[in-house]
DNA sequence: TCATGTGTGGACTGTATACTACACGATATA
DNA sequence: TATATCGTGTAGTATACAGTCCACACATGA
């Protein structure tokens, strides 16, 4: 599993909390309308990532990524696959042609069709 | 629900089948490891579309666009969600970007980028 | 010392997913 | 008239997902 959810929630959190008590495990689960437990399991990875709208809700208390807090619990967002599955042959071909294109030429294309270029 | 999926199933089946009854829901399912019975609700949309593995199994034997069945079903697959984890942020910003571009000019994209003029 | 807040342990739960197993009646074939 | 093949109906199942609930021990400050 990518142990790695868990780990950065708990840096994430802690770091917060040494400035602000509103981000002890309970009162930040109280906000997400979780369980404290649970919150505790998923920071030590004992439990899988939560949901995803438990995580966009996390992304929005820590200051985080939506995309890329989601992307650490083994998710993508139901927007954007719901972006690929209206043309999915046309997504298909090209994120598997950019799947090895460096980031700078990537956020170019993103870019140039962002300023009307296309 | 998205009753595509059966229908869409279905329709390409009874075509093959005219020509070879090698498409009878029995045979394509034993083929593909499930029940007819199985099959046979997901092609009326009783069923829930089958798993990721069972649908690429599916287009293989039909003859379709992995991507396009999936998304049928409404699922990506596993293989395009990894890219975009992989670069959570930068792919996030292009897919939303071309979400409403046309697909010509997505098209465009692809072929430059295949033609190394990034 | 007592109330309040902290993190955590253990057990359990409801719902969805992705099927299986078996049986039935209709149809076609030999 | 057997035999095989067809599609389908009903019931049940294993596993994962996404949590809940209650209790405990520790720390701190009034």
């Amino acid at each position: 599993m990518s142990t790695q959810f868990g780990d950065y929630l708990r840096a994430r959190r802690e770091t917060l909390q040494t400035a602000d008590p509103r981000f002890s495990i309970r009162q930040l689960a109280s906000r997400l309308q979780v369980q404290p437990s649970y919150l505790s399991k998923v920071e030590r990875n004992e439990q899988a990532p939560p949901s995803e709208a438990t995580i966009l809700a996390l992304a929005a208390e820590l200051g985080e990524d939506p995309d890329v807090l989601l992307a650490l619990g083994g998710k993508v967002s139901a927007e954007l696959r719901a972006v690929i599955m209206r043309r999915p042959k046309l997504f298909a071909a090209l994120i598997r042609e950019l799947e090895t294109l460096p980031d700078h030429a990537v956020l170019r294309i993103v870019r140039e069709v962002r300023d009307g270029n296309w």
